[in-house]
DNA sequence: TTGTAGGCGTTATCAA
DNA sequence: TTGATAACGCCTACAA
């Protein structure tokens, strides 16, 4: 038994292959006694077509590829989720691929363009450093909970949906500032960072400035470049050093809750409790924190509806032929356990 | 500026197209000044070659698929890199692939062998009832973490890698009764569950009887049908059931470790605390346990072991035409915070 | 070492 | 409603 091809099913119908293909491609020009006996005979004898072949010949495949930086990314799954439903109503098929932390974004969907003749293109975070690769990007694509995009992009080629990463920020840590914390460490990202790691630390530093509390450099503890980015063995490295730094603070602010779950694991084995002897406080609002204990103080990105709102911009550009345009959308500030008074 | 074809860059370059094919995928019979031109002129365009053309053409891609059935399980995530890794030491490109739960994993592997001409393939997780369709998939195959495929399965055509989901699941209800325990509930799979969560569930029930203990119904509790297999949430909602159906138990043995997370918080949320009125116990080991608090009492596989295991029999039966393998790897029982002796 | 030409499996165009 | 046929972009004999 060889590969079928569309040619052998033809044959096997006594049928032309074009028959063939209006009928699995549910071309209404065809009667509709032929496509059963077709369809039939495809059931029977197992044949798929190639996807190779459809992509190399078809102008526009209807599907969307949704790219994904940092894979184990417990916030972009749910993202996903909702996205996969979104784009499957509009008949359309989610191609789903995802990107290394030292593989660049913008190559791969150059490539998934031309292989899979994609109409459109969401990226889900990653930080986009390279204009004149984006240019050459001739579909319409959606920058995901990619807070600041450099500026030198033109603005007018592409749609972008995201949290105020500083506003959001600096809520967290004016927060914990009025909750009377003077002394907050922040679990930043490493100092290259020119994307939402860059504009949380911007947000703590404001947030200090604004209530007159000088910035102490030795608060900030950046990630370490030598392991993964944003994850809970980074945090709880991170935290383990600044706790044996013998620095002095009542609060850490981490900016992801990764970090802050695994920071929260090196305070607890170093015998202090939470949030007794540190409060801790995390950023993304990922459904772990809910689940850990103590549940963790957090900014709550809206990731359903930053899903919804994603996908449904795409497709006005799309389809629509409208403007391409940018979104900024609230977060929320969850009081859990982790975080308490400072009387 | 329209799309490149590598016609586009003979023609630019002054020579035939195989020259230009030669030069990109790095044949030997080629001038290395001409290929320096060419992947020059390829450099300064942007040409990227087409995949979907390459595939049709190409008798073999050097390329192995990884089929993950469910994502954002932490458990896999870290196989998938080991496995990425080792692939790539042997000059192949991992295709990675998601399956979502009520997709067909073998439907999907038959598609991608023929769009990308796949070498080989590793299923991750996921069931196996259709014998007939996977005698279809004529490229040689290994079941990774899935224990127990049907016993009608023909066992030459396939290898297989798993810890053995019984006996390990027996030792970790054995080391709980061990503990003084003998009320032990089981946050268990839904009934029709044929592979791993029958699997666990029949270890539980031996090493009830082989210490004499007799089972008691009501204290299996299924994960729900209603809500994502093996997720916190289900662990959670079933536990707080329980919990509120007010039948007496000492320990809680949740069949995965995500499970067991969702049932601790549950515990924790009823004001009981963990593990002075209630041991918790998981299953597989995720990074995740060790985090937590309490970190999580559990069975560890041995994740980056068994990846590098399944590419390795996947390579000996490509490259040395060897034979099919089943293998069956051990796991080990960790001993966190979350369990107690009962005095 | 290089160029020409044929074909991979499919869809789109056109004529029947 | 159908069928023949020309692309799609690439790789690979084979010939030069």
């Amino acid at each position: 038994m060889e590969e079928m091809t569309i040619k052998d099913i033809a044959k096997l119908c006594g049928v032309g292959v074009s028959t063939v293909s209006r009928a699995i491609n549910n071309h209404p020009d065809i009667n509709p006694e032929t496509k059963a006996m077709i369809m039939n005979a495809i059931e029977e004898n197992g044949y798929i077509p190639n996807n190779s072949a459809r992509n190399l010949k078809r102008t526009e495949a209807k599907s969307i590829a949704v790219l994904v930086k940092g894979m184990s990314n417990l916030f972009f799954s749910t993202m996903i989720k909702v996205m996969e439903e979104e784009i499957k109503k509009k008949k359309y098929t989610l191609v789903l691929h995802h990107v290394e932390f030292n593989e660049d974004e913008i190559d791969v969907a150059l490539q998934l363009v031309k292989e899979k003749r994609l109409a459109g293109i969401i990226f889900l975070g990653g930080y986009f450093l390279h204009k004149e690769k984006l240019e050459k990007l001739q579909v319409p694509y959606v920058l995901s909970t990619v807070s600041g995009p450099p500026d030198n992009l033109d603005w007018k080629d592409f749609s972008s949906i995201a949290v105020d990463d500083e506003a959001e920020s600096f809520k967290m840590v004016d927060y914990l500032i009025k909750l009377g914390h003077k002394r907050i460490a922040i679990l930043s990202a490493i100092s290259m960072d020119e994307s939402i790691g860059k504009l949380r630390l911007l947000g703590y530093k404001r947030a200090l400035q604004e209530n007159h509390i000088p910035l102490d450099e030795s608060l900030i503890a950046p990630m370490r470049t030598d392991m993964e980015q944003y994850s809970m063995s980074n945090g709880y490295m991170v935290t383990k050093q600044l706790l044996e730094s013998n620095i002095k603070f009542t609060a850490l602010y981490a900016i992801s809750d990764m970090l802050a779950i695994g920071a929260c694991k090196a305070i607890l084995e170093s015998g202090k409790r939470i949030p007794e002897d540190y409060s801790v406080a995390g950023f993304d609002g990922i459904e772990l924190g809910k689940y850990y204990n103590p549940s963790l103080t957090t900014i709550k990105q809206p990731v359903e509806e930053m899903a919804r709102a994603t996908v449904k911009v795409l497709f006005k550009v799309l389809s629509d032929n409208a403007e391409h345009k940018h979104q900024v959308v609230p977060a929320e500030l969850i009081k859990g356990e982790s975080t308490r008074e400072l009387l």
